[in-house]
DNA sequence: ATGATCTCTTGGATCGGTTCAAATCTACGC
DNA sequence: GCGTAGATTTGAACCGATCCAAGAGATCAT
């Protein structure tokens, strides 16, 4: 049903009489070709079942793709199934679309594979979504000496082109809001800060996290907190994984004797498990507590009540990043962009 | 940063001073060369800065690019927004994952890019989401001569491989099972059936809509219905395009005299939309109404109620695209693939 | 007629690899 | 010292187009 014998433009010239190079003029710039000539070799193409300039061979000769990767050590469906992954390829796709750009997805959560695939990808750049095992990611790009820029990245690596957000100054944000409502008993319901862990941080593994996304905003909670009198000491770090950890940390959270008032995580999915879990416990949001998430994703304005949280221009990252790889001026290091926050139903004043 | 004078496997080789066969092997079969010898270009090439064999050179050779494309007539946000799409494009990168082929997004509303993306993108084979503009897709893609698939067209045409589900089996079943509970006066709330329509439809229009899908389905419930002795003329069938045209169609069903006791909705965004409005109008499910989706998409699950609804076999349906591009052995003609109908909490006997 | 312009066409070089038949090298047996 | 099988290398052909300098024709003014 494809492609039979594999008809190519130099048979197309030779049955048409023409050269191989007129035959080429006629599809990739017909302008030039004489009408009478053009109309005879289309038909001759026609009739011999010519499907068009092979791509490939029109590649080799222009070196151009044009089309960008999107890579993440992660399996494929993951592009379509995470929140922030979709926000984030839908904003990315708008900006591809507008410049006529293709995409192509890289991606492979076993590392041999995933070698393969950035090896052999058709692009003429990667973002690479390094929410995990970015530096490998990076690693393996580099490789092939074609632009990239690293989104999300949790390690510090000056070398690394990357676009991202200032975690500190977020975090800071959240915690700010919720002290200005009056709020001073606070417990934090973190992400991953190194390989596998859960459970409660002493203050050196938060400084000492292998992600520093983590750390960071952790770091932002802690710093603002201080400003209005909130000792760091008094405000417990839980690292979570999976949804029973997340359970199971919010459970702890509020075994205690004073629980706190307000609950700071450190993304919007930890923060809508939280919720959940609060809702069953028959515990208000935010009569009795308040919570800030971090990220923006749609699920947080839908949710019950709609989750206070720190948004992250996507957007701004997804043009920025397109741009970047399409001009091939990749930012020299790390480049930001500014956080803002969305207030809504989820916090409030803490009970009198 | 990136590629600078952009060394070639021939600069290595003569570098090298081997050949260039013997620096091709060295990258694609290294068990060919002596150990000595590959080490020594393997040097010689990362001191060049080589990037290793570019995928350009090598495509050409071997006209296999690993990677399907995946195309539908929407921007290209449409693949990360649409449940339906998502759902399915979830399924079909799982496929892929598998398999280690690569894929890549060709999208566009505006024509003529669509036209362009088409012929130019790097694949082996297409799958084809026809929603909407299926027909010039499917005629779009046979230039190129490559295996493709389409999934979800709206059209009968049997000279297209189609992948599918049997539309008016489907309808049967969701029709069979509000028929069973007890249900007497339905009201249909349908999809698109022909360009741009919306409202109340004759039902001449229904037999003659442009877009199968929709007719089928139609034509499943009153067939299904007229077994249990409801006939057709009073089950009114609606056409609904964006929210506002399914709000105004179930505010006219709501409207009648002796308003239906069940809804039969062709899609589960159709009825999610509708159960919003029900609850808006204090109208409660399925004690005062019933109503049935068409999908199965996740969102269906979530609501509230829980959507009954007839599931698509998203996930073989996926398997078998993707089979029938990399064997290049698509279908002759349209293949049907079994449904199932997931009953939940929207549906219950109507009120005595 | 002659030369100057213009408009098309042509043919060969080139893109960056892979492939394969033939050439070269080694080691080993007699 | 000679022949031979086996292991490596080589070099030219090829994949399927695009590009461009140069050639061929046609048109028009002198």
């Amino acid at each position: 049903m494809a492609t039979k014998a594999t008809v190519k433009l130099a048979d197309v010239a030779r049955e048409a009489g023409v050269s191989k190079g007129t035959a080429s003029n006629v599809f990739s710039r017909p302008e030039v070709v004489r009408d009478e000539v053009r109309e005879h070799v289309l038909a001759t193409a026609k009739a011999m079942g010519y499907g068009g300039p092979s791509v490939q061979g029109r590649l080799l000769r222009a070196g151009k793709v044009n089309a960008i990767g999107v890579a993440a050590v992660e399996p494929m469906a993951y592009f379509f199934e995470d929140p922030w992954a979709r926000a984030l390829m839908a904003e990315i796709s708008a900006v591809c679309d507008a410049s006529g750009t293709g995409m192509a997805l890289v991606s492979a959560k076993n590392q041999q594979k995933l070698v393969w695939n950035i090896q052999s990808a058709l692009v003429d750049g990667f973002i690479l979504l390094c929410v995990e095992g970015g530096e490998k990611l990076v690693e393996l790009t580099r490789e092939r000496h074609l632009p990239f820029v690293a989104l999300a990245l949790g390690v510090d690596d000056k070398s690394i082109p990357t676009i991202g957000i200032d975690n500190i100054e977020g975090a800071s944000m959240a915690a700010r809001h919720l002290a200005e409502l009056g709020h001073r008993r606070f417990a934090v319901l973190g992400t991953e800060f190194s390989e596998g862990g859960a459970g409660l941080l002493t203050d050196g593994q938060v400084r000492g996290a292998t992600f520093s996304t983590s750390r960071d905003r952790a770091i932002g909670y802690w710093r603002t907190l201080a400003e209005f009198g909130v000792a760091p000491e008094s405000v417990p770090v839980y690292e979570t994984q999976d949804v029973a950890s997340i359970r199971t940390a919010v459970a702890a959270i509020f075994a205690a004797p004073e629980p706190p008032t307000a609950i700071l995580a450190m993304s919007d999915r930890v923060a809508l498990v939280a919720m959940e879990w609060l809702a069953e416990q028959g515990l208000r949001v935010p009569e009795d507590v308040s919570i800030v998430g971090f990220d923006g994703v749609k699920e947080a304005e839908l949710s019950e009540p709609p989750l206070t949280t720190i948004v992250q221009p996507l957007a701004e990252i997804a043009r920025q990043a397109v741009q970047a790889i399409l001009q091939d001026a990749v930012p020299a290091q790390r480049r930001s962009i500014p956080l803002t926050i969305a207030v809504r139903a989820s916090t409030g004043k803490p009970k009198a």
